[in-house]
DNA sequence: ATTAATATTAACCAATTAGTCAGGATGTTA
DNA sequence: TAACATCCTGACTAATTGGTTAATATTAAT
């Protein structure tokens, strides 16, 4: 029970530096990329000095690790799930708006992620390889389900699966392009609504469920 | 006419040379990022001295421009334009197809152009600001012009050009994720072509035009 | 108060990096 | 051949980087 008190609250004051730091490191390799990151902008951002992250963790890339597996956690249990028991409709439609969602609220996860896959997803091979891969199958079979049960069009269920993630990530990632092309300063919650209206809307007209 | 021979001459040195630099630099920008790619490393791979690269381009970041410049002027050329003439299915299909084509001959350039835009925009702010904002604004009030004369459904122009962009460039930018999804090693020509087929297929029908 | 574990950080170091430069090679023109 | 310009590069430097260490501070339990 008194070893049970101490490691709650020394675990605490870990976890509470841990989630600083990892803020900060998050914010620093999406503007600056894993190389152009460094442990003391880093540090800077999270107003510690230097050696105090190096307390936290170990080294550079065991930062970069953190911050990504807490990326992907955060990112894959906000955008929920594609279910059979309500149909093709209700499901794509909630999914569409869970990934908008998530990709105006939270650019730098879907950012982080980008960039890790763009230059080779070198330290993510594994995660796509086993458990993207198996997202996808699956969701594929049920769409094919779909399909073959006359419930929409016929069309390619992994591209399908592509194409959403491809719309709904792009307001993530390329924010900056997009506020700029709108000549806005941020996005407003009409902004997202917009959106998930739109993309909806043309997505499931091109699955034939309008 | 001898003056104009000698920089003739040495222009077609100092043009293979940059080059070689340059699509050596393209490659490491991609891989390692800005601060990650090295001008060591970019010299290694152009099979050229550090000096010598540094010889041609003053320094690092008059790299990265010139590679940008360079890779935008190649991609802008490639993807063609929306064309009023031929009404939108067709003017819909040709920039599908032309930007699928783009994003699988040259992913680099699609990737180089994503990696600025997710860190902010840095060196393009000016780009999007003028020329994209420009481009959109022309081709969103084409789709308007279409929708008013009930040529296709009523869809935001502006968010129908995103999407076109986004879904196209996933295959340049997402190339490592999809193939390990799809579980191949490399793109096949047909390939290609059913991911042409596919988006057009859906869009156009999410267009209200099939 | 004592002890022991944990937390903190200034100072330091070895390695890497971008960029310079001086001297030499190569080619070009007259 | 001589004069000139361009091209090339090994060797160097100053600055930055990730990471270590050793000494100090804080906290909690007995």
């Amino acid at each position: 029970m008194s070893s049970d008190n101490q490691t709650k609250k020394t675990g605490n004051i870990r976890v509470k530096s841990q989630v600083k730091i990892l803020s900060a490191a998050r914010t620093e390799f999406v503007l600056q990329g894993y190389r152009g990151a460094t442990v003391q902008s880093i540090a800077d951002r999270a107003e510690l000095p230097k050696a105090n992250i190096l307390y936290y963790f170990k080294n550079k890339e065991n930062i970069y690790h953190a911050v990504l597996e807490n990326t992907l956690e955060m990112w894959d249990q906000g955008i929920g799930d594609i279910v059979p028991d309500e149909g093709p409709k209700i499901a794509i439609e909630k999914f569409i708006a869970a990934k908008v969602r998530m990709s105006f609220n939270h650019p730098e996860a879907s950012k982080i992620y980008a960039m890790e896959i763009i230059q080779g997803a070198q330290h993510l091979k594994d995660y796509a390889r086993t458990y993207q891969r198996q997202w996808v199958r699956e969701k594929a079979k049920l769409f094919q389900h779909w399909i073959d049960n006359g419930e929409m069009v016929n069309v390619d269920p992994v591209h399908l699966i592509f194409l959403i993630w491809s719309a709904t990530q792009h307001y993530a990632d390329f924010d900056t392009q997009i506020l700029t092309i709108m000549n806005q300063a941020d996005f407003e919650e009409h902004d997202v609504e917009q959106v998930i209206a739109f993309l909806s809307d043309i997505i499931l007209r091109g699955c034939g469920l309008i």
